[in-house]
DNA sequence: CTTATATATCGTAAATATACGATATATGTT
DNA sequence: AACATATATCGTATATTTACGATATATAAG
């Protein structure tokens, strides 16, 4: 029943409209070059914080944190206080949900 | 010696500067909700034409045809004349290379 | 060759995104 | 408490995107 269920939901092509804004909000956030440099770096440094992707990146510290608010936001990255700074990921979770919706979508 | 190549090839995560363009302007092109919508409906009706695109959206014929241009150049959608009107489809190739590379990247 | 139909392009107004400096907030240190 | 460090937010200028009506272009039909 359970498994039924779940190959039920496997094969289902269309997305709640909840899904479909955030994966929409996905595509947009990676759409911009230097957010997806940002997805890049998180990826190859993951647990980086502002500093260190403000150093790696050609724009001011206020363009980094708000791109970061759009990557957070769309839930594809991840930020965790750890003292004075944050740390950034990707969000594992949800760039699972956005590679399998890819596949399953088109 | 070909096959080594090729493993190689599907292990290494890095995209040309070329095609690192071409896949931030299909994430671009793909974020936005009446591009995504448009995608769906190409999905679901291969071989529509503009105006069939036109009456199932609440936008007008100019701002269609905008965007189409949008997905045409970021090679996810390919147009072929048929009369006077234009039918349209996804670009399976061009899909294709993008689902690979999502997996392949993230 | 005129007309009808389908689509693309132009010019432009309005909305949104991007970028920055200045400033606020929040945490750890002395 | 005062200070230093790290990050976020505010206000704002500029750039880009989105949308439209008007018009151009291109094909098929009469």
């Amino acid at each position: 029943m359970m498994t039924e269920l779940k190959e039920k939901l496997a094969e289902n092509k269309t997305l709640s409209r909840v899904e479909r804004e955030r994966f929409i909000a996905m595509f947009k956030a990676m759409g911009n070059p230097i957010r997806y440099e940002m997805m890049e770096y998180m990826l190859k440094f993951p647990g980086c914080n502002t500093t260190n992707i403000v150093d790696h990146l050609p724009i001011a510290q206020a363009t980094v944190s708000q791109h970061l608010k759009v990557l957070k936001e769309s839930g594809l990255v991840s930020g965790e206080l750890e003292g004075p700074a944050t740390c950034y990921c990707l969000n594992d979770e949800n760039v699972n949900w956005f590679k399998e919706t890819v596949q399953k979508i088109f």
